[in-house]
DNA sequence: CTAACTCGCCGTT
DNA sequence: AACGGCGAGTTAG
């Protein structure tokens, strides 16, 4: 299994590395009931497939081969049979343990205050960058209470753009902070130096959502029923989504994680794509080989 | 037995 | 009043 590895000599590789790679699960998941050989997918990405192999291996951790099995329809499915049986206990359980790698439960949420809130973050300073990361170019922002903002971009302007428009009062700094780093850390799975704080603003019911997809551990799924159920609004599922999808803070507070109960991926902001390469990825740090024998 | 469809849910704009 | 990152029930194959 191997966690801790170093996955990159240098920074700059990663985005070449990330759209290569999301071009090949992408590739993987329309094609997977061919079990697409590792020369088929190699071609579709132009890249040989020797180097491809490595690439991929170093990017993942686990071989191409070894990749396919996670990313399939009944992959999903089967997720959620397993879930059934054991979510509850396993959420509960290992969420509260504090062992493992379960860096959400060190993310804690501040909400804005009503004043923040309203004012459109006026007198509040913002400090963010463009960084590069394991499941592509994010932009991270940060207030001085905790980070604010975190979106997976391809226009790096439409993304500051976004920004400027979630706070349209705020004074803005293109500045780098150390509380970035630890963002980045999280995206890749790492473990932080320090507890992360979540500066963001939302409505109770949204807060109450993402609260709840707080305690969602790194590697497992659930499904938007399941929250809608935790907030205390059981038939909310549909409301549920909408505020998911409203989340300003991509993977920190980790809506790829939920999907639909019906088994099927349920939609993402940053691409149905990202998703399934996130869970996949997540997944595959977990198990060596979760589903060998259940493929059609 | 699945896959597509319909219709109800409910918090936002 | 309309619109979703949804779900349960129903119907068509």
């Amino acid at each position: 299994m191997g966690q801790n590895r170093p996955l990159y000599k240098f920074d700059s590789m990663k985005d070449f590395h990330y759209s290569t790679i999301e071009k090949a699960i992408r590739y993987i998941r329309t094609h997977f009931k061919d079990q697409p050989s590792l020369e088929d997918i190699a071609q579709h990405v132009h890249v040989s497939p020797s180097h491809f192999q490595k690439l991929f291996t170093d990017w993942a951790g686990v071989s191409p081969k070894s990749f396919l099995s996670h990313v399939s329809v009944n992959y999903a499915k089967y997720l959620l049979r397993e879930r059934q049986l054991s979510l509850f206990e396993t959420a509960h359980e290992t969420g509260l343990s504090g062992t493992g790698r379960l860096h959400d439960l060190f993310v804690t949420i501040e909400g804005m205050t009503p004043g923040e809130f309203k004012n459109n973050g006026q007198h509040l300073n913002i400090y963010y960058d463009a960084y590069p990361s394991l499941f592509g170019n994010v932009l991270i922002a940060s207030t001085d209470k905790g980070i604010c903002f975190v979106h997976f971009y391809e226009n790096k302007q439409k993304a500051i753009e976004n920004l400027r428009n979630e706070f349209p009062e705020a004074t803005f700094k293109n500045e780098k902070k150390p509380s970035h780093d630890d963002v980045i850390k999280v995206i890749e799975g790492l473990p932080t130096k320090n507890k992360i704080n979540l500066h963001v603003k939302g409505s109770p019911f949204r807060l109450k959502v993402w609260n709840a997809l707080l305690s969602v551990p790194e590697g497992q799924l659930t499904t938007y029923k399941h929250i809608a159920v935790q907030a205390q609004s059981p038939d909310a599922s549909r409301a549920v989504g909408s505020a998911i999808g409203a989340n300003p803070v991509a993977y920190l507070i980790p809506c790829h994680r939920v999907i639909r109960n019906d088994g099927g991926l349920g939609g993402y902001m940053w691409g149905p794509d990202r998703k399934c390469v996130m869970i996949a990825h997540e997944k595959s740090k977990y198990y060596e080989n979760p589903v060998t024998g259940i493929l059609p």
